[in-house]
DNA sequence: CTCAAACGGGG
DNA sequence: GGGTACGTTTGAG
């Protein structure tokens, strides 16, 4: 027998003569790579049988389950297990199957039989199904004991005969960045950059190439380079920003046409795309392909400032600088004609480089969100947090012995959906205009605070065991029983004491040193966890769905945050705006913040904690269409002069660049500047330039998507039309692609004015100035009282905005910026 | 107004 | 194949 400790990071299955083999794929402290091999897993699902079936009843279906031919061999074992349900202690049939594959036909078949009333767990996938009952925790150490066996897929190749969870500090990754250029179908170059390795494929050049750069003979030796690059460097995890619906599509594509081999794999295993609903995701077995995008559009994003999730904007806001500019329409031509390739390769290189710092920031965050909902990087790393919750609670159901709640079905979904909405938080509505030295509070979790604090939970719900309607939820008839702590606040409660534990662990210890990171990020992950708990009651898609314990949440929450503002007001605070768990107290000082925060803490319950967020120099809250201002749609700017903006609908790219410049710079010219005229003035004359037709082609550009071949298109769209033009004017116009357009002067629809990029010849500057300029530049003057009027000369038409604002209310916006300025 | 399609990231 | 199943915006009718 040997032994090896190692940090698990991949699991993977295989059958074989209809036999499930588990691969546990791992690292040891010494850095050698481990393959451990379990041949003694089998899949399962859980049968409930009708009440009133007797035990000679369910003996009999037993029987008759083991002795139909079809299933015979199929079936391993059949066993009455005792599990709760909701709580509830029930006899379940526990169904052990011996090939994955046939679990869901058995299950199909069992359900349908009359004394089945519904069956459990049957889509719980088999290698988490693994971890789970193992009691293995991915990015945590196991010690395996086991026959090492000859495979030369790992340094180390054991067969499991035992394993025990055990402590240990990540060990190194190797990691690396991919990244692909294309012109037209092909491409033309692969970027491939590690720790102190860096490398860019191409099959064709120009002058004198980079040391860096290894030129190919042509596209399919390139390909068979990269994937003798990538088994030779043998890294880990492989990193891209979008791979999993863009590089290794291309690159899956690419090989499949010039019939290479895509074998990746740590085992020789080829590329896989999982299906997962709307997106694909590209795995490699034996490594962790991360998709770093996946992992910023659904779990980072919500806390960036940036409300495009490219690699340009997210790098300049987490790294403080950005992508090499180069236009794609401009790297195509140097392509073709073999002009400038050294450009393109530090492009490509850079974007590699891009994304692995971007990983090194986020991998501890995965890591860790890994430990805590107890799935692998490869899942995490794409799970949004309604599933990272899910998982927690699948794991958290295994260990208490709890059976996991079916998922709702489609309809069920749909029902969820559809029910009248009920009240969210409380949202004070902010008075419009400037505010100067706002300070911002705000509850640490309001929300999972309050699931602990009054036992919110599906089973502890009207539960009337001791007679006593105790623990009422306000404005409600419904309340909880606190006799015992229910599933989910238990685990909550776990959570939060954990993250209090490491809270105090980090005391101790220097802020920014490793270990003090370490912990950061293991609280964060803690926090993120437990504040989506909310989130996950209210969600469609989730097997602990309950409406009623979504709405006690909310309904906690606004006597919480109401009370807090009605001590501010007592204070003679003037509270300018609250919304669900913060408020924002105007014409503060941090003394006074201070003296509030200890006044209401000291009344609050519990884990209950109000915490004071800062100051900020001034901030701009803008009106709606009604005249009071928007809710969650304000710019601050704080003492460092830097403005965080929240909820303006700012640009995507289907608005055009001087549409977002002008936004900014009005922004600018308010909170730093104090100065409405030039705010005025960048718009009256970004809007001369537009009449005067000054406006340089690429700042007017549109993007479209091309979703689907152009012949299938009922309704013609801009991008559309312009689509078509691009043809007769001789271009291939394909799925998928982006069309770039103008609106052109003239007569008639949109639509048929958007003419491609590439032939505008002039543009509509009615267009520009009404669709684009106005309404991204308005939407922060309105907050002054400024109208269309006051940028332009002559009044606007019936689109006006202006006719939904109240004279009053334009004075007062207005007097409030004098005082403003004046101070 | 309602409803279905488009969009995200990548080049 | 252990059929993961987004959530929001926009533009046409």
């Amino acid at each position: 027998m040997n032994k090896v400790d190692f940090c698990v990071f991949d699991i993977s299955y295989v059958v074989e003569d209809n036999l499930p083999i588990v691969k546990i794929w791992g690292k040891t402290k010494a850095g050698k790579s481990v393959l451990a091999i379990d041949r003694d897993f089998y899949p399962y699902f859980y049968a409930e049988a009708d009440e009133n079936m007797s035990t000679a009843d369910v003996e009999a279906l037993k029987m008759r389950l083991r002795e139909l031919k079809e299933f015979g061999e199929k079936i391993k074992t059949i066993e009455n297990v005792n599990k709760k349900y909701l709580g509830k202690e029930k006899v379940f049939l526990k169904v052990v199957v011996t090939n994955p594959r046939d679990l869901p036909s058995i299950k199909d078949t069992i359900k349908e039989w009359k004394g089945i009333r519904r069956t459990y767990e049957y889509d719980i996938m088999f290698y988490r199904r693994y971890i789970i009952d193992k009691g293995i925790i991915p990015m945590k150490w196991i010690s395996v004991e086991g026959e090492k066996e000859k495979d030369s897929t790992a340094d180390i190749v054991i067969d499991v005969k035992s394993i025990i969870p055990m402590k240990g500090i990540y060990p190194k990754f190797k990691t690396m960045a991919i990244d692909i250029e294309t012109v037209d179908e092909e491409i033309i170059m692969i970027s491939l950059v590690s720790k102190g390795f860096r490398k860019v494929l191409t099959h064709s050049w120009d002058e004198k190439a980079m040391n860096y750069v290894e030129i190919l003979e042509n596209e399919a030796e390139m390909l068979k380079r990269f994937i003798e690059l990538i088994r030779e460097r043998n890294p880990d995890i492989i990193v891209t920003y979008n791979g999993d619906m863009f590089d290794f599509v291309k690159i899956n594509e690419r090989c499949f046409h010039y019939k290479i081999d895509l074998n990746i794999g740590r085992g020789g295993e080829k590329l896989e795309f999982r299906k997962r609903t709307r997106r694909m995701a590209a795995r490699i077995i034996g490594r962790t392909h991360i998709d770093i995008y996946n992992f910023v559009y659904s779990i980072i994003g919500s806390s960036l400032q940036s409300e495009t999730f490219t690699l340009d904007m997210v790098s300049k806001e987490l790294l403080g600088a950005g992508k090499k500019p180069l236009d794609w329409k401009k790297l195509s031509k140097m392509w073709k004609e073999k002009k400038g390739l050294n450009k393109i390769s530090r492009y490509c290189e850079w974007d590699s480089q891009l994304t692995l710092k971007l990983l090194d920031l986020m991998i501890n965050q995965i890591f860790e969100l890994c430990k805590v909902s107890g799935q692998i990087v490869f899942d995490v790393s794409r799970m949004s947090y309604s599933q990272l919750v899910e998982w927690l609670l699948i794991r958290k159901a295994y260990e208490k012995n709890e059976i996991v709640l079916n998922r709702p079905t489609y309809i069920e979904m749909t029902r969820r959906r559809e029910a009248s909405p009920y009240l969210g938080g409380y949202v004070l509505e902010p008075e419009p205009g400037i505010h100067k030295n706002i300070a911002l509070f705000d509850f640490a979790s309001l929300y999972p605070s309050t699931i602990i604090t009054h036992n919110i939970s599906p089973e502890t719900l009207d539960s009337k065991s001791n007679g006593k309607n105790e623990n009422r939820v306000p404005d409600s008839d419904h309340f909880f029983s606190i006799e015992k702590t229910g599933f989910i606040p238990s685990i909550m409660e776990e959570l939060v004491k954990k993250r209090i534990e490491i809270k105090q662990q980090m005391q101790k210890l220097a802020v920014g040193s490793p270990k003090y990171k370490d912990l950061y990020s293991r609280q964060y992950a803690l926090k993120l966890l437990t504040n989506a708990s909310y989130g996950y009651y209210a969600y469609s898609g989730s097997r602990w769905y309950s409406r009623i314990c979504a709405m006690a949440i909310a309904s906690f929450g606004r006597r919480y945050i109401k009370n807090v503002i009605d001590t501010a007001k007592k204070n003679n605070f003037k509270v300018i705006y609250g919304d669900t768990d913060s408020l924002f107290i105007s014409e503060c000082s941090k003394q006074k913040a201070q003296v509030f925060l200890k006044e209401v803490n000291e009344n609050l319950p519990g884990t209950m904690e109000l915490e004071f967020e800062g100051m900020y120099k001034s901030g701009i809250f803008v009106p709606t269409k009604t005249g009071t201002a928007a809710k969650k749609r304000y710019a601050l700017l704080d003492n460092k002069d830097h403005i965080t903006i929240r909820g303006f609908e700012v640009v995507r790219r289907d608005w055009c660049k001087i549409a977002k410049d002008t936004q900014e710079q009005v922004l600018s010219a308010i909170l730093k500047d104090k100065d409405k005229d030039k705010a005025i003035a960048i718009v009256m004359e970004m809007i001369d330039k537009v009449k005067g037709e000054k406006i340089k082609k690429e700042d007017l550009v549109l993007y479209t998507q091309l979703t689907k071949p152009i012949n299938e298109y009922e309704q013609i769209g801009p991008h559309v039309a312009a689509a078509k033009k691009s043809i007769e004017y001789g271009q291939t116009v394909k799925e998928g692609q982006i069309i770039g357009y103008i609106i052109s002067k003239g007569t008639g629809s949109i639509s048929s004015r958007a003419e491609p990029y590439d032939y505008a010849e002039d543009y509509d500057p009615e267009y520009y100035i009404n669709n684009q300029i106005l309404p991204a530049a308005m939407r922060i003057l309105h907050a002054l009282g400024f109208t269309e009027e006051d940028v332009l000369s002559e009044p606007p038409g019936q689109k006006s905005l202006d006719t939904f604002m109240k004279k009053s209310l334009k004075k007062r916006l207005r007097e409030s910026f004098e005082k403003f300025r004046s101070d």
